[in-house]
DNA sequence: GTCTATAAGATGATAGAC
DNA sequence: GTCTATCATCTTATAGAC
């Protein structure tokens, strides 16, 4: 958590977004390298294997996901306006900028993955599992959302409804196809 | 669709594995000759280039699952039954071989797959949005699926919440989680 | 249908100069 | 921090012999 060089965080950047789009497999330091305008060489100076890379970018997002998890416990006024922000976050990534979370695109890619990258996409979904699971704990206590089961089980059904639809989105280039996913996803919990 | 040859069919059941395992960019013609016992030119002559062969695979992956969709057509009793044999076809994959559901790992790698791959897995979905669609229209009618709003939507917030399972069982090496998100998501259809 | 041989380029990575 | 130079290897793909 140092702070990080101008140019090794302009290569997180890049190398997130190329992750995002292309998968872990998709990219390479020369990509990266062309697009910032320095040589390979260079970006191997600021992360020394590909696998470092790839940990560091992920092990980023995860904590930015956080950092923006706790502003909504902040803003969200009761449970469901914490479960409508949260939809925000992923809805921002896909209809915006058509890309995968990070971490659904690594998650499929799980098995072509150096360990420690699959490690930081593994405690990305088990924060969030963890922080959607008490949302709907709440959402029990405060009666704004409604359902049947434990809370656990509705925090993976919503996360993989999330996850699943992004991949829709960008099979069809249809990004309103994600909305519509959500709110039916929602509406679910209301009534 | 005409009948294979030996060794194009067995190209094309190790190109699907390894598309489900590693991703479409994560195997190469290498590897499937290799595991044949043959030479990667061998692979050419079957298969001319590598969007060929992925756009075979991903036609024969979807035309396969037309066929187990009529066949859940005449073995399932009702609606909420033939919904159950279908959650099936994807538990197999990811339960029984520990595989993505191969058009969902294409569908995350969208953008960097050529035209002809990306265009059956586009295909794979509209079938299966439009099949299971149907399911919904008919356990509406037959009473055995319980929901508000449009059969299309909840076809599309399930499939998305099977995709997304499958992904989730691959990060954790948890299969059981499929199995739970899955039987969440069929709760809420019956009451 | 499969082979050898080969091309032409990409890839992850390193050594050492500036 | 960035460069040049280089490496060994892999990648997709083709030509032509068997």
């Amino acid at each position: 958590m140092a702070k990080q060089g101008e140019t090794a965080e302009r290569i997180l950047a890049i190398a997130q977004r190329m992750i995002q789009s292309e998968g872990y497999n998709g990219f390479s330091f020369r990509d990266i390298a062309a697009e910032i305008g320095i040589k390979s060489a260079s970006v191997h100076y600021h992360y020394a294997t590909k696998g470092d890379l790839g940990a560091a970018v992920a092990a980023r997002y995860a904590a930015r996901f956080v950092t923006w998890l706790e502003r909504i416990v902040t803003e969200g006024r009761d449970a469901r306006h914490r479960l409508i922000l949260y939809v925000g976050l992923f809805r921002a990534a896909v209809v915006e900028d058509g890309r995968m979370c990070l971490c659904g695109m690594l998650g499929a890619e799980s098995e072509s993955l150096p360990l420690e990258v699959l490690e930081e996409a593994r405690q990305f979904f088990t924060r969030n599992l963890a922080w959607l699971g008490n949302v709907f704990e709440s959402g029990a206590a405060d009666g704004t959302l409604i359902f049947t089961g434990s809370s656990e089980d509705h925090a993976r059904l919503t996360l993989a409804a999330l996850e699943g639809a992004m991949v829709f989105a960008r099979v069809n280039g249809d990004p309103a196809s994600f909305d519509q996913i959500a709110e039916t996803a929602l509406a679910r919990y209301t009534r």
